[in-house]
DNA sequence: TAAAAATGTGAGCAACTCTTCACATTTTCT
DNA sequence: AGAAAATGTGAAGAGTTGCTCACATTTTTA
């Protein structure tokens, strides 16, 4: 359902074949994701994992080489269910007010399943090179499109500098997100209303 | 140099009497809020911690009961010099932009010693209830000085509303400030700069 | 249907964790 | 100085973790 952006570096150990094992293997992902909103990357035990899914240990090694690989195809798959989301949402000709309230909606949608997964993977997980990287395809793609929202209201092409208030404005909507999920209040509309606020004002001002 | 905010629950197990182990404890403390800062909360291993210190694992066992008393030390004292930083910091009489510059530079010294502490601290480190009570008095401190600071510039006294709006504006400046620190920007001046133009125009919009 | 390939199992090993405790050293008290 | 108190040490026990491997079961192939 949702588009590749980038080979996964650290690829599974054996591919699986039959409906059997592919059925398989997606618990076992859902199954880490659930643990890694839920708990956090302490909590993050292949043991446990395997439990949780209702597979035994053995079957989580024959498809993942190691813990590390896991986490990467917990994250490749959230990335892309983000970008996703995202590109959905576009600043061309809608008022800073109503691209604000889109945003936020699509935001909140994309953390409503798992509401910690963003914060574990992008804070606790360790991760592999090529999701570190700040050069990385999605780390560009992601930066270009809030560059592009403040362009856009600000009647200029994306510049160096609007990629530094872009960037600023990601994180400061990221923290909102991200303290509410902590909170369990994600759902909260008082607070939803508080930061569309804030986006509208900042993207609204010609700087 | 720092005003105690609470009692601490899980006391040490035994209150260093002379200089020499005053020291101890000292340096033990810091070597946690080291590690807890560079390595998040997995690196944070009692052994890492005593080595790092230069004491031996049984110093360290002298004066903490357990691990969790530890990082309780360490957030305890985080919180009071977070506290105190802000305290320095009104909003009475300042124009919006002038109250933000200050904030934003308050903030930004308080991260610059152990950039990941406050993030590994709120997120990932395990926390007794003292801590985890939405009602502690730093909670309550944290949560009125934001309301108190909306209120000022909405020209109205702090009730339910600007409660919200300062969870969220502190929610954003926390966001910002934590993924700078996360990816060492943190003396970024232009990333700087926006924060204060964000928080100062959210202040300054009479709602 | 019989062999081959794919899939699933879980006891257990090596490495690491927190914590204790019997003991050695240093400082303070009388 | 000698005794008592405070402080410092690190080997080792009990528990947990990531991961392997010899083997059992299911599915596909011929």
């Amino acid at each position: 359902m949702s588009t590749r952006i980038a080979k996964q570096r650290s690829a599974m150990r054996k591919e699986p074949q039959q409906a059997r094992s592919r059925a398989t293997v997606e618990t076992i992902v859902q199954a880490g994701a659930r643990v890694l909103s839920d708990e956090g990357w302490s909590g993050f035990t292949t043991n446990r994992i395997a439990e949780l899914a209702g597979v035994s240990i053995g079957s989580l090694y024959q498809y993942f080489p190691d813990k590390l690989s896991l986490v990467d195809a917990i994250r490749h798959r959230h990335l892309d269910d983000s970008i996703t989301v995202m590109r959905k949402v576009r600043a061309d000709g809608l008022p800073p007010a109503e691209f604000a309230a889109q945003l936020v909606q699509a935001m909140v949608a994309a953390h409503s399943v798992y509401p910690g997964l963003h914060r574990v993977l992008l804070d606790e997980a360790p991760s592999s090179e090529e999701y570190r990287d700040p050069n990385s395809e999605f780390e560009i793609e992601y930066l270009s499109y809030y560059a592009e929202a403040v362009a856009t209201y600000r009647k200029r092409s994306p510049n160096a500098a609007y990629h530094v208030a872009g960037r600023m404005i990601s994180d400061a909507i990221d923290g909102v997100i991200h303290n509410a999920a902590r909170r369990g209040a994600i759902d909260d509309l008082a607070m939803q209303r508080e930061l569309v606020r804030l986006i509208a004002l900042y993207l609204g001002e010609t700087g």
